[in-house]
DNA sequence: GCAATGAGCGTC
DNA sequence: ACGCTCATTGCT
């Protein structure tokens, strides 16, 4: 903008300005002077633009104050963009927290916690209405959870109770959180709520609509920029005070915070794709923190990190106890020693599903009751095996578990290792010789196929992919649902069966398990209670841990023995990662330079894991710098702010040295590989 | 003794 | 990626 001679504003002339640049060593603000003109509009929290270092860039006005500690020349504040302070003081807060706990800059958390601007829609008249009353709930099912009223009486003495909640199976869920928000609603505060996905989301808008109508508004990733601003606007300006939303609405501008919820938070969707990759779970810790606001992270199953958060008495129990669970559960049945049952039955042989749940279908579907079939997405496992035996296809060379090479047809010229990449143009099965391969997992397409004709007569109907079905009518029928697409149905399902559970529990992944108990306990919650006659099969060896858990319908008994695992083998959460991606030498000379704390350790480096994209700015194939690597860094629990701000500082003076080769830096990483 | 040139680094 | 500082170079 060009102006002729400024006069300085007349109180507080100084802005305090976030450039927004999201480089580790600019992670600070920068003083600029504002006009007397621009004195009105250069409030905290505004978006503004600076002249930084010859050029314009975008800002966020953080504080104003009368005089700077800049020891050289201030330049003007070029431009106020908009006097909307979105950056509210708690998001600022909030966002610098962030940051700091992963390692970025918070000019990346703004990015993450700000959607852009949309000027039309900020100029939009807004009515100006009262908010409407919300009804009063009761509470009755919550009493059935133990340390309910603990949670209670701490919320309402303003003591920000934290607390990990297991849904009882066949909980509604959507319906409960409806109830803690119209609580907090009804105490004058807003409310926060987090889940996976849009299914979810659905599932708790139809839960909360009735109770605050426009007081409550959704929040998620496919709204188009318009709609998502508006209501992102409208919970700014205090037109609406309980969010409902996926990931970044963990950020979302309540005002007056009383409640955090975050449902599910083992479920991979929560896991943010964008730098520096915050995880909504914390992002809500540190937010029930920094605004005194209670939290509530819930699920049917529970998660290793909020585990390990309770056994550090951050958070307390809120759980069922065990007759309550016990009478709702569905009748819990897993293969015992001799599969021979399988083998017996020849309709079961052709659709890879034992006797015993071939009667538990029947049972239900007599009883005009629906039957759910659960079966890993397709694609789910990338690996194949010999279409005769189907044994495992591995690598001559390393025993690595082979792969399809391109996206296109199953043909074995383009197999290759997952290990050490080695081609496999001539396969031949190591047990029968065959050489015809075949993709390891059965599509949901295949199993309803199947299925159709082993219960000939009943209707099938399939969800996942393309077409996810949000519920089913009762009455009996077969439904076959890839994981997290499973439908509800009013009453619940008469039995569930779950096939192929090798897909989840051969995985070479840190968290198998516990995400094969997660996806399991979700089922059995969609099951009609044992004594309704509701049985959920689990087509697995009763003998494994995570399918006991199941039986038992043990989540939390689950999450203490598997954290102990994880704390025997020093793998997160009981212990803090960070995980450094890049090029051999780059992230080699980048984690020399890191001064780690007295527990850390650098372990690897690693292959890429399977499924991890490449940092930003790496080009697809091996171009220059060799195969994409990891570096692990290892620190015990408490000092992972030492690890941090060792991270911080190694990338500053890697700044410094104009060091540029594709890195990604990643306190936390979902996966270590 | 001092202008011209370039590397290095901070950026308000 | 601009523009400042400071050191080195080359010429008087």
């Amino acid at each position: 903008m060009v102006k002729g001679p400024r006069e300085q504003a007349p109180v507080n002339p100084v802005a305090r300005v976030l450039p927004m640049l999201g480089l580790t060593h600019l992670d600070r603000p920068f003083d600029y002077l504002v006009d007397a003109e621009q004195d009105t509009d250069a409030a905290p929290g505004v978006r503004v633009r600076v002249r930084f270092a010859g050029r314009l860039i975008d800002g966020f006005l953080l504080e104003r104050i009368p005089t700077s500690d800049h020891p050289g020349k201030l330049g003007w504040l070029d431009r106020v963009v908009s006097p909307e302070q979105v950056l509210t003081p708690e998001l600022a807060t909030l966002c610098r927290s962030v940051a700091d706990r992963y390692a970025g800059t918070m000019a990346d958390v703004i990015r993450l916690a700000v959607p852009p601007r949309h000027a039309r829609t900020e100029a939009e008249a807004v009515s100006i209405v009262p908010l409407a009353d919300v009804a009063p709930v009761k509470l009755d099912t919550w009493q059935h959870y133990s340390g309910f009223d603990g949670f209670v009486a701490a919320s309402t003495s303003g003591a920000a109770p934290r607390a990990a909640w297991q849904a009882m199976p066949g909980e509604d869920w959507p319906r409960r959180i409806a109830e803690l928000a119209a609580t907090t609603v009804a105490s004058g505060r807003g409310v926060v709520v987090v889940v996976p996905d849009q299914r979810d989301l659905d599932r708790l808008e139809a839960a909360c609509e009735p109770l605050f109508g426009e007081r409550a508004v959704t929040l998620a990733a496919g709204l188009g920029p318009t709609a998502r601003y508006r209501r992102w606007l409208s919970v700014l300006r205090g037109r609406a005070d309980v969010v409902l939303g996926t990931r970044s609405a963990g950020f979302a501008p309540v005002r007056n915070l009383g409640l955090v919820v975050v449902w599910d938070d083992g479920d991979d969707s929560l896991d943010e794709p964008r730098s520096p990759y915050p995880h909504p779970r914390e992002v809500a810790v540190l937010r029930s923190h920094g605004e005194r606001a209670a939290l509530v992270v819930g699920g049917y199953a529970r998660s290793t990190e909020m585990q390990a958060l309770v056994e550090a008495g951050w958070a307390h129990d809120l759980v069922a106890p065990r007759a309550q669970v016990r009478a709702r559960a569905p009748r819990t049945v897993a293969l015992s020693g001799e599969d021979a049952a399988i083998a017996r039955d020849p309709m079961a042989r052709s659709a890879r599903i034992p006797a015993v749940a071939f009667t538990a279908a029947r049972t239900a579907l007599a009883a005009d009751l629906p039957v759910l079939f659960s079966v890993p997405r397709s694609g789910y496992v990338p690996s194949v095996a010999c279409s005769r035996c189907r044994t495992h296809a591995r690598c001559r060379a390393c025993h690595g578990p082979l792969q399809l090479g391109g996206s296109g047809e199953l043909s074995s010229g383009e197999l290759s290792c997952r290990w050490c990449g080695r081609a496999e143009r001539n396969f031949h099965c190591v047990a029968c010789g065959g050489t015809a391969i075949r993709a390891l997992t059965v599509g949901a397409g295949r199993t309803a196929e199947e299925l159709g004709r082993a219960f000939a007569g009943t209707p099938v109907t399939t969800s996942g992919g393309a077409t996810i079905l949000d519920s089913v009518q009762p009455g009996a029928r077969l439904v076959v649902a890839t994981p997290g697409a499973e439908p509800t149905v009013s009453g619940g399902y008469g039995a569930a069966i779950v096939l192929d559970t090798w897909a989840y529990l051969d995985r070479e992944d840190l968290r198998a398990a516990e995400t094969a108990v997660r996806r399991w306990l979700a089922l059995g919650a969609l099951v009609r209670s044992a004594a309704d006659g509701g049985n959920l099969i689990v087509v697995a060896d009763a003998g494994i841990p995570a399918v006991q858990a199941v039986i038992r319908w043990d989540p939390v008994g689950f999450a203490a023995a598997e954290l102990d695992e994880r704390a025997a083998v020093g793998f997160p959460p009981a212990v803090t990662m960070a995980a450094v991606d890049g090029a051999a030498k780059t992230i080699g000379e980048f984690v020399d330079s890191v001064t780690l704390p007295s527990s850390g350790a650098a372990l690897g480096p690693v292959p890429l894991p399977q499924g991890v994209r490449p940092p930003a700015g790496s080009a697809d194939k091996g171009k220059d710098s060799g195969p994409l690597e990891r570096i692990l860094l290892r620190v015990d629990r408490g000092q992972g702010r030492e690890l941090t701000r060792a991270l911080v500082a190694a990338q500053v003076l890697r700044n410094a040295h104009h060091e540029t080769g594709p890195i990604r830096v990643q306190v936390d990483p979902p996966t270590i590989g």
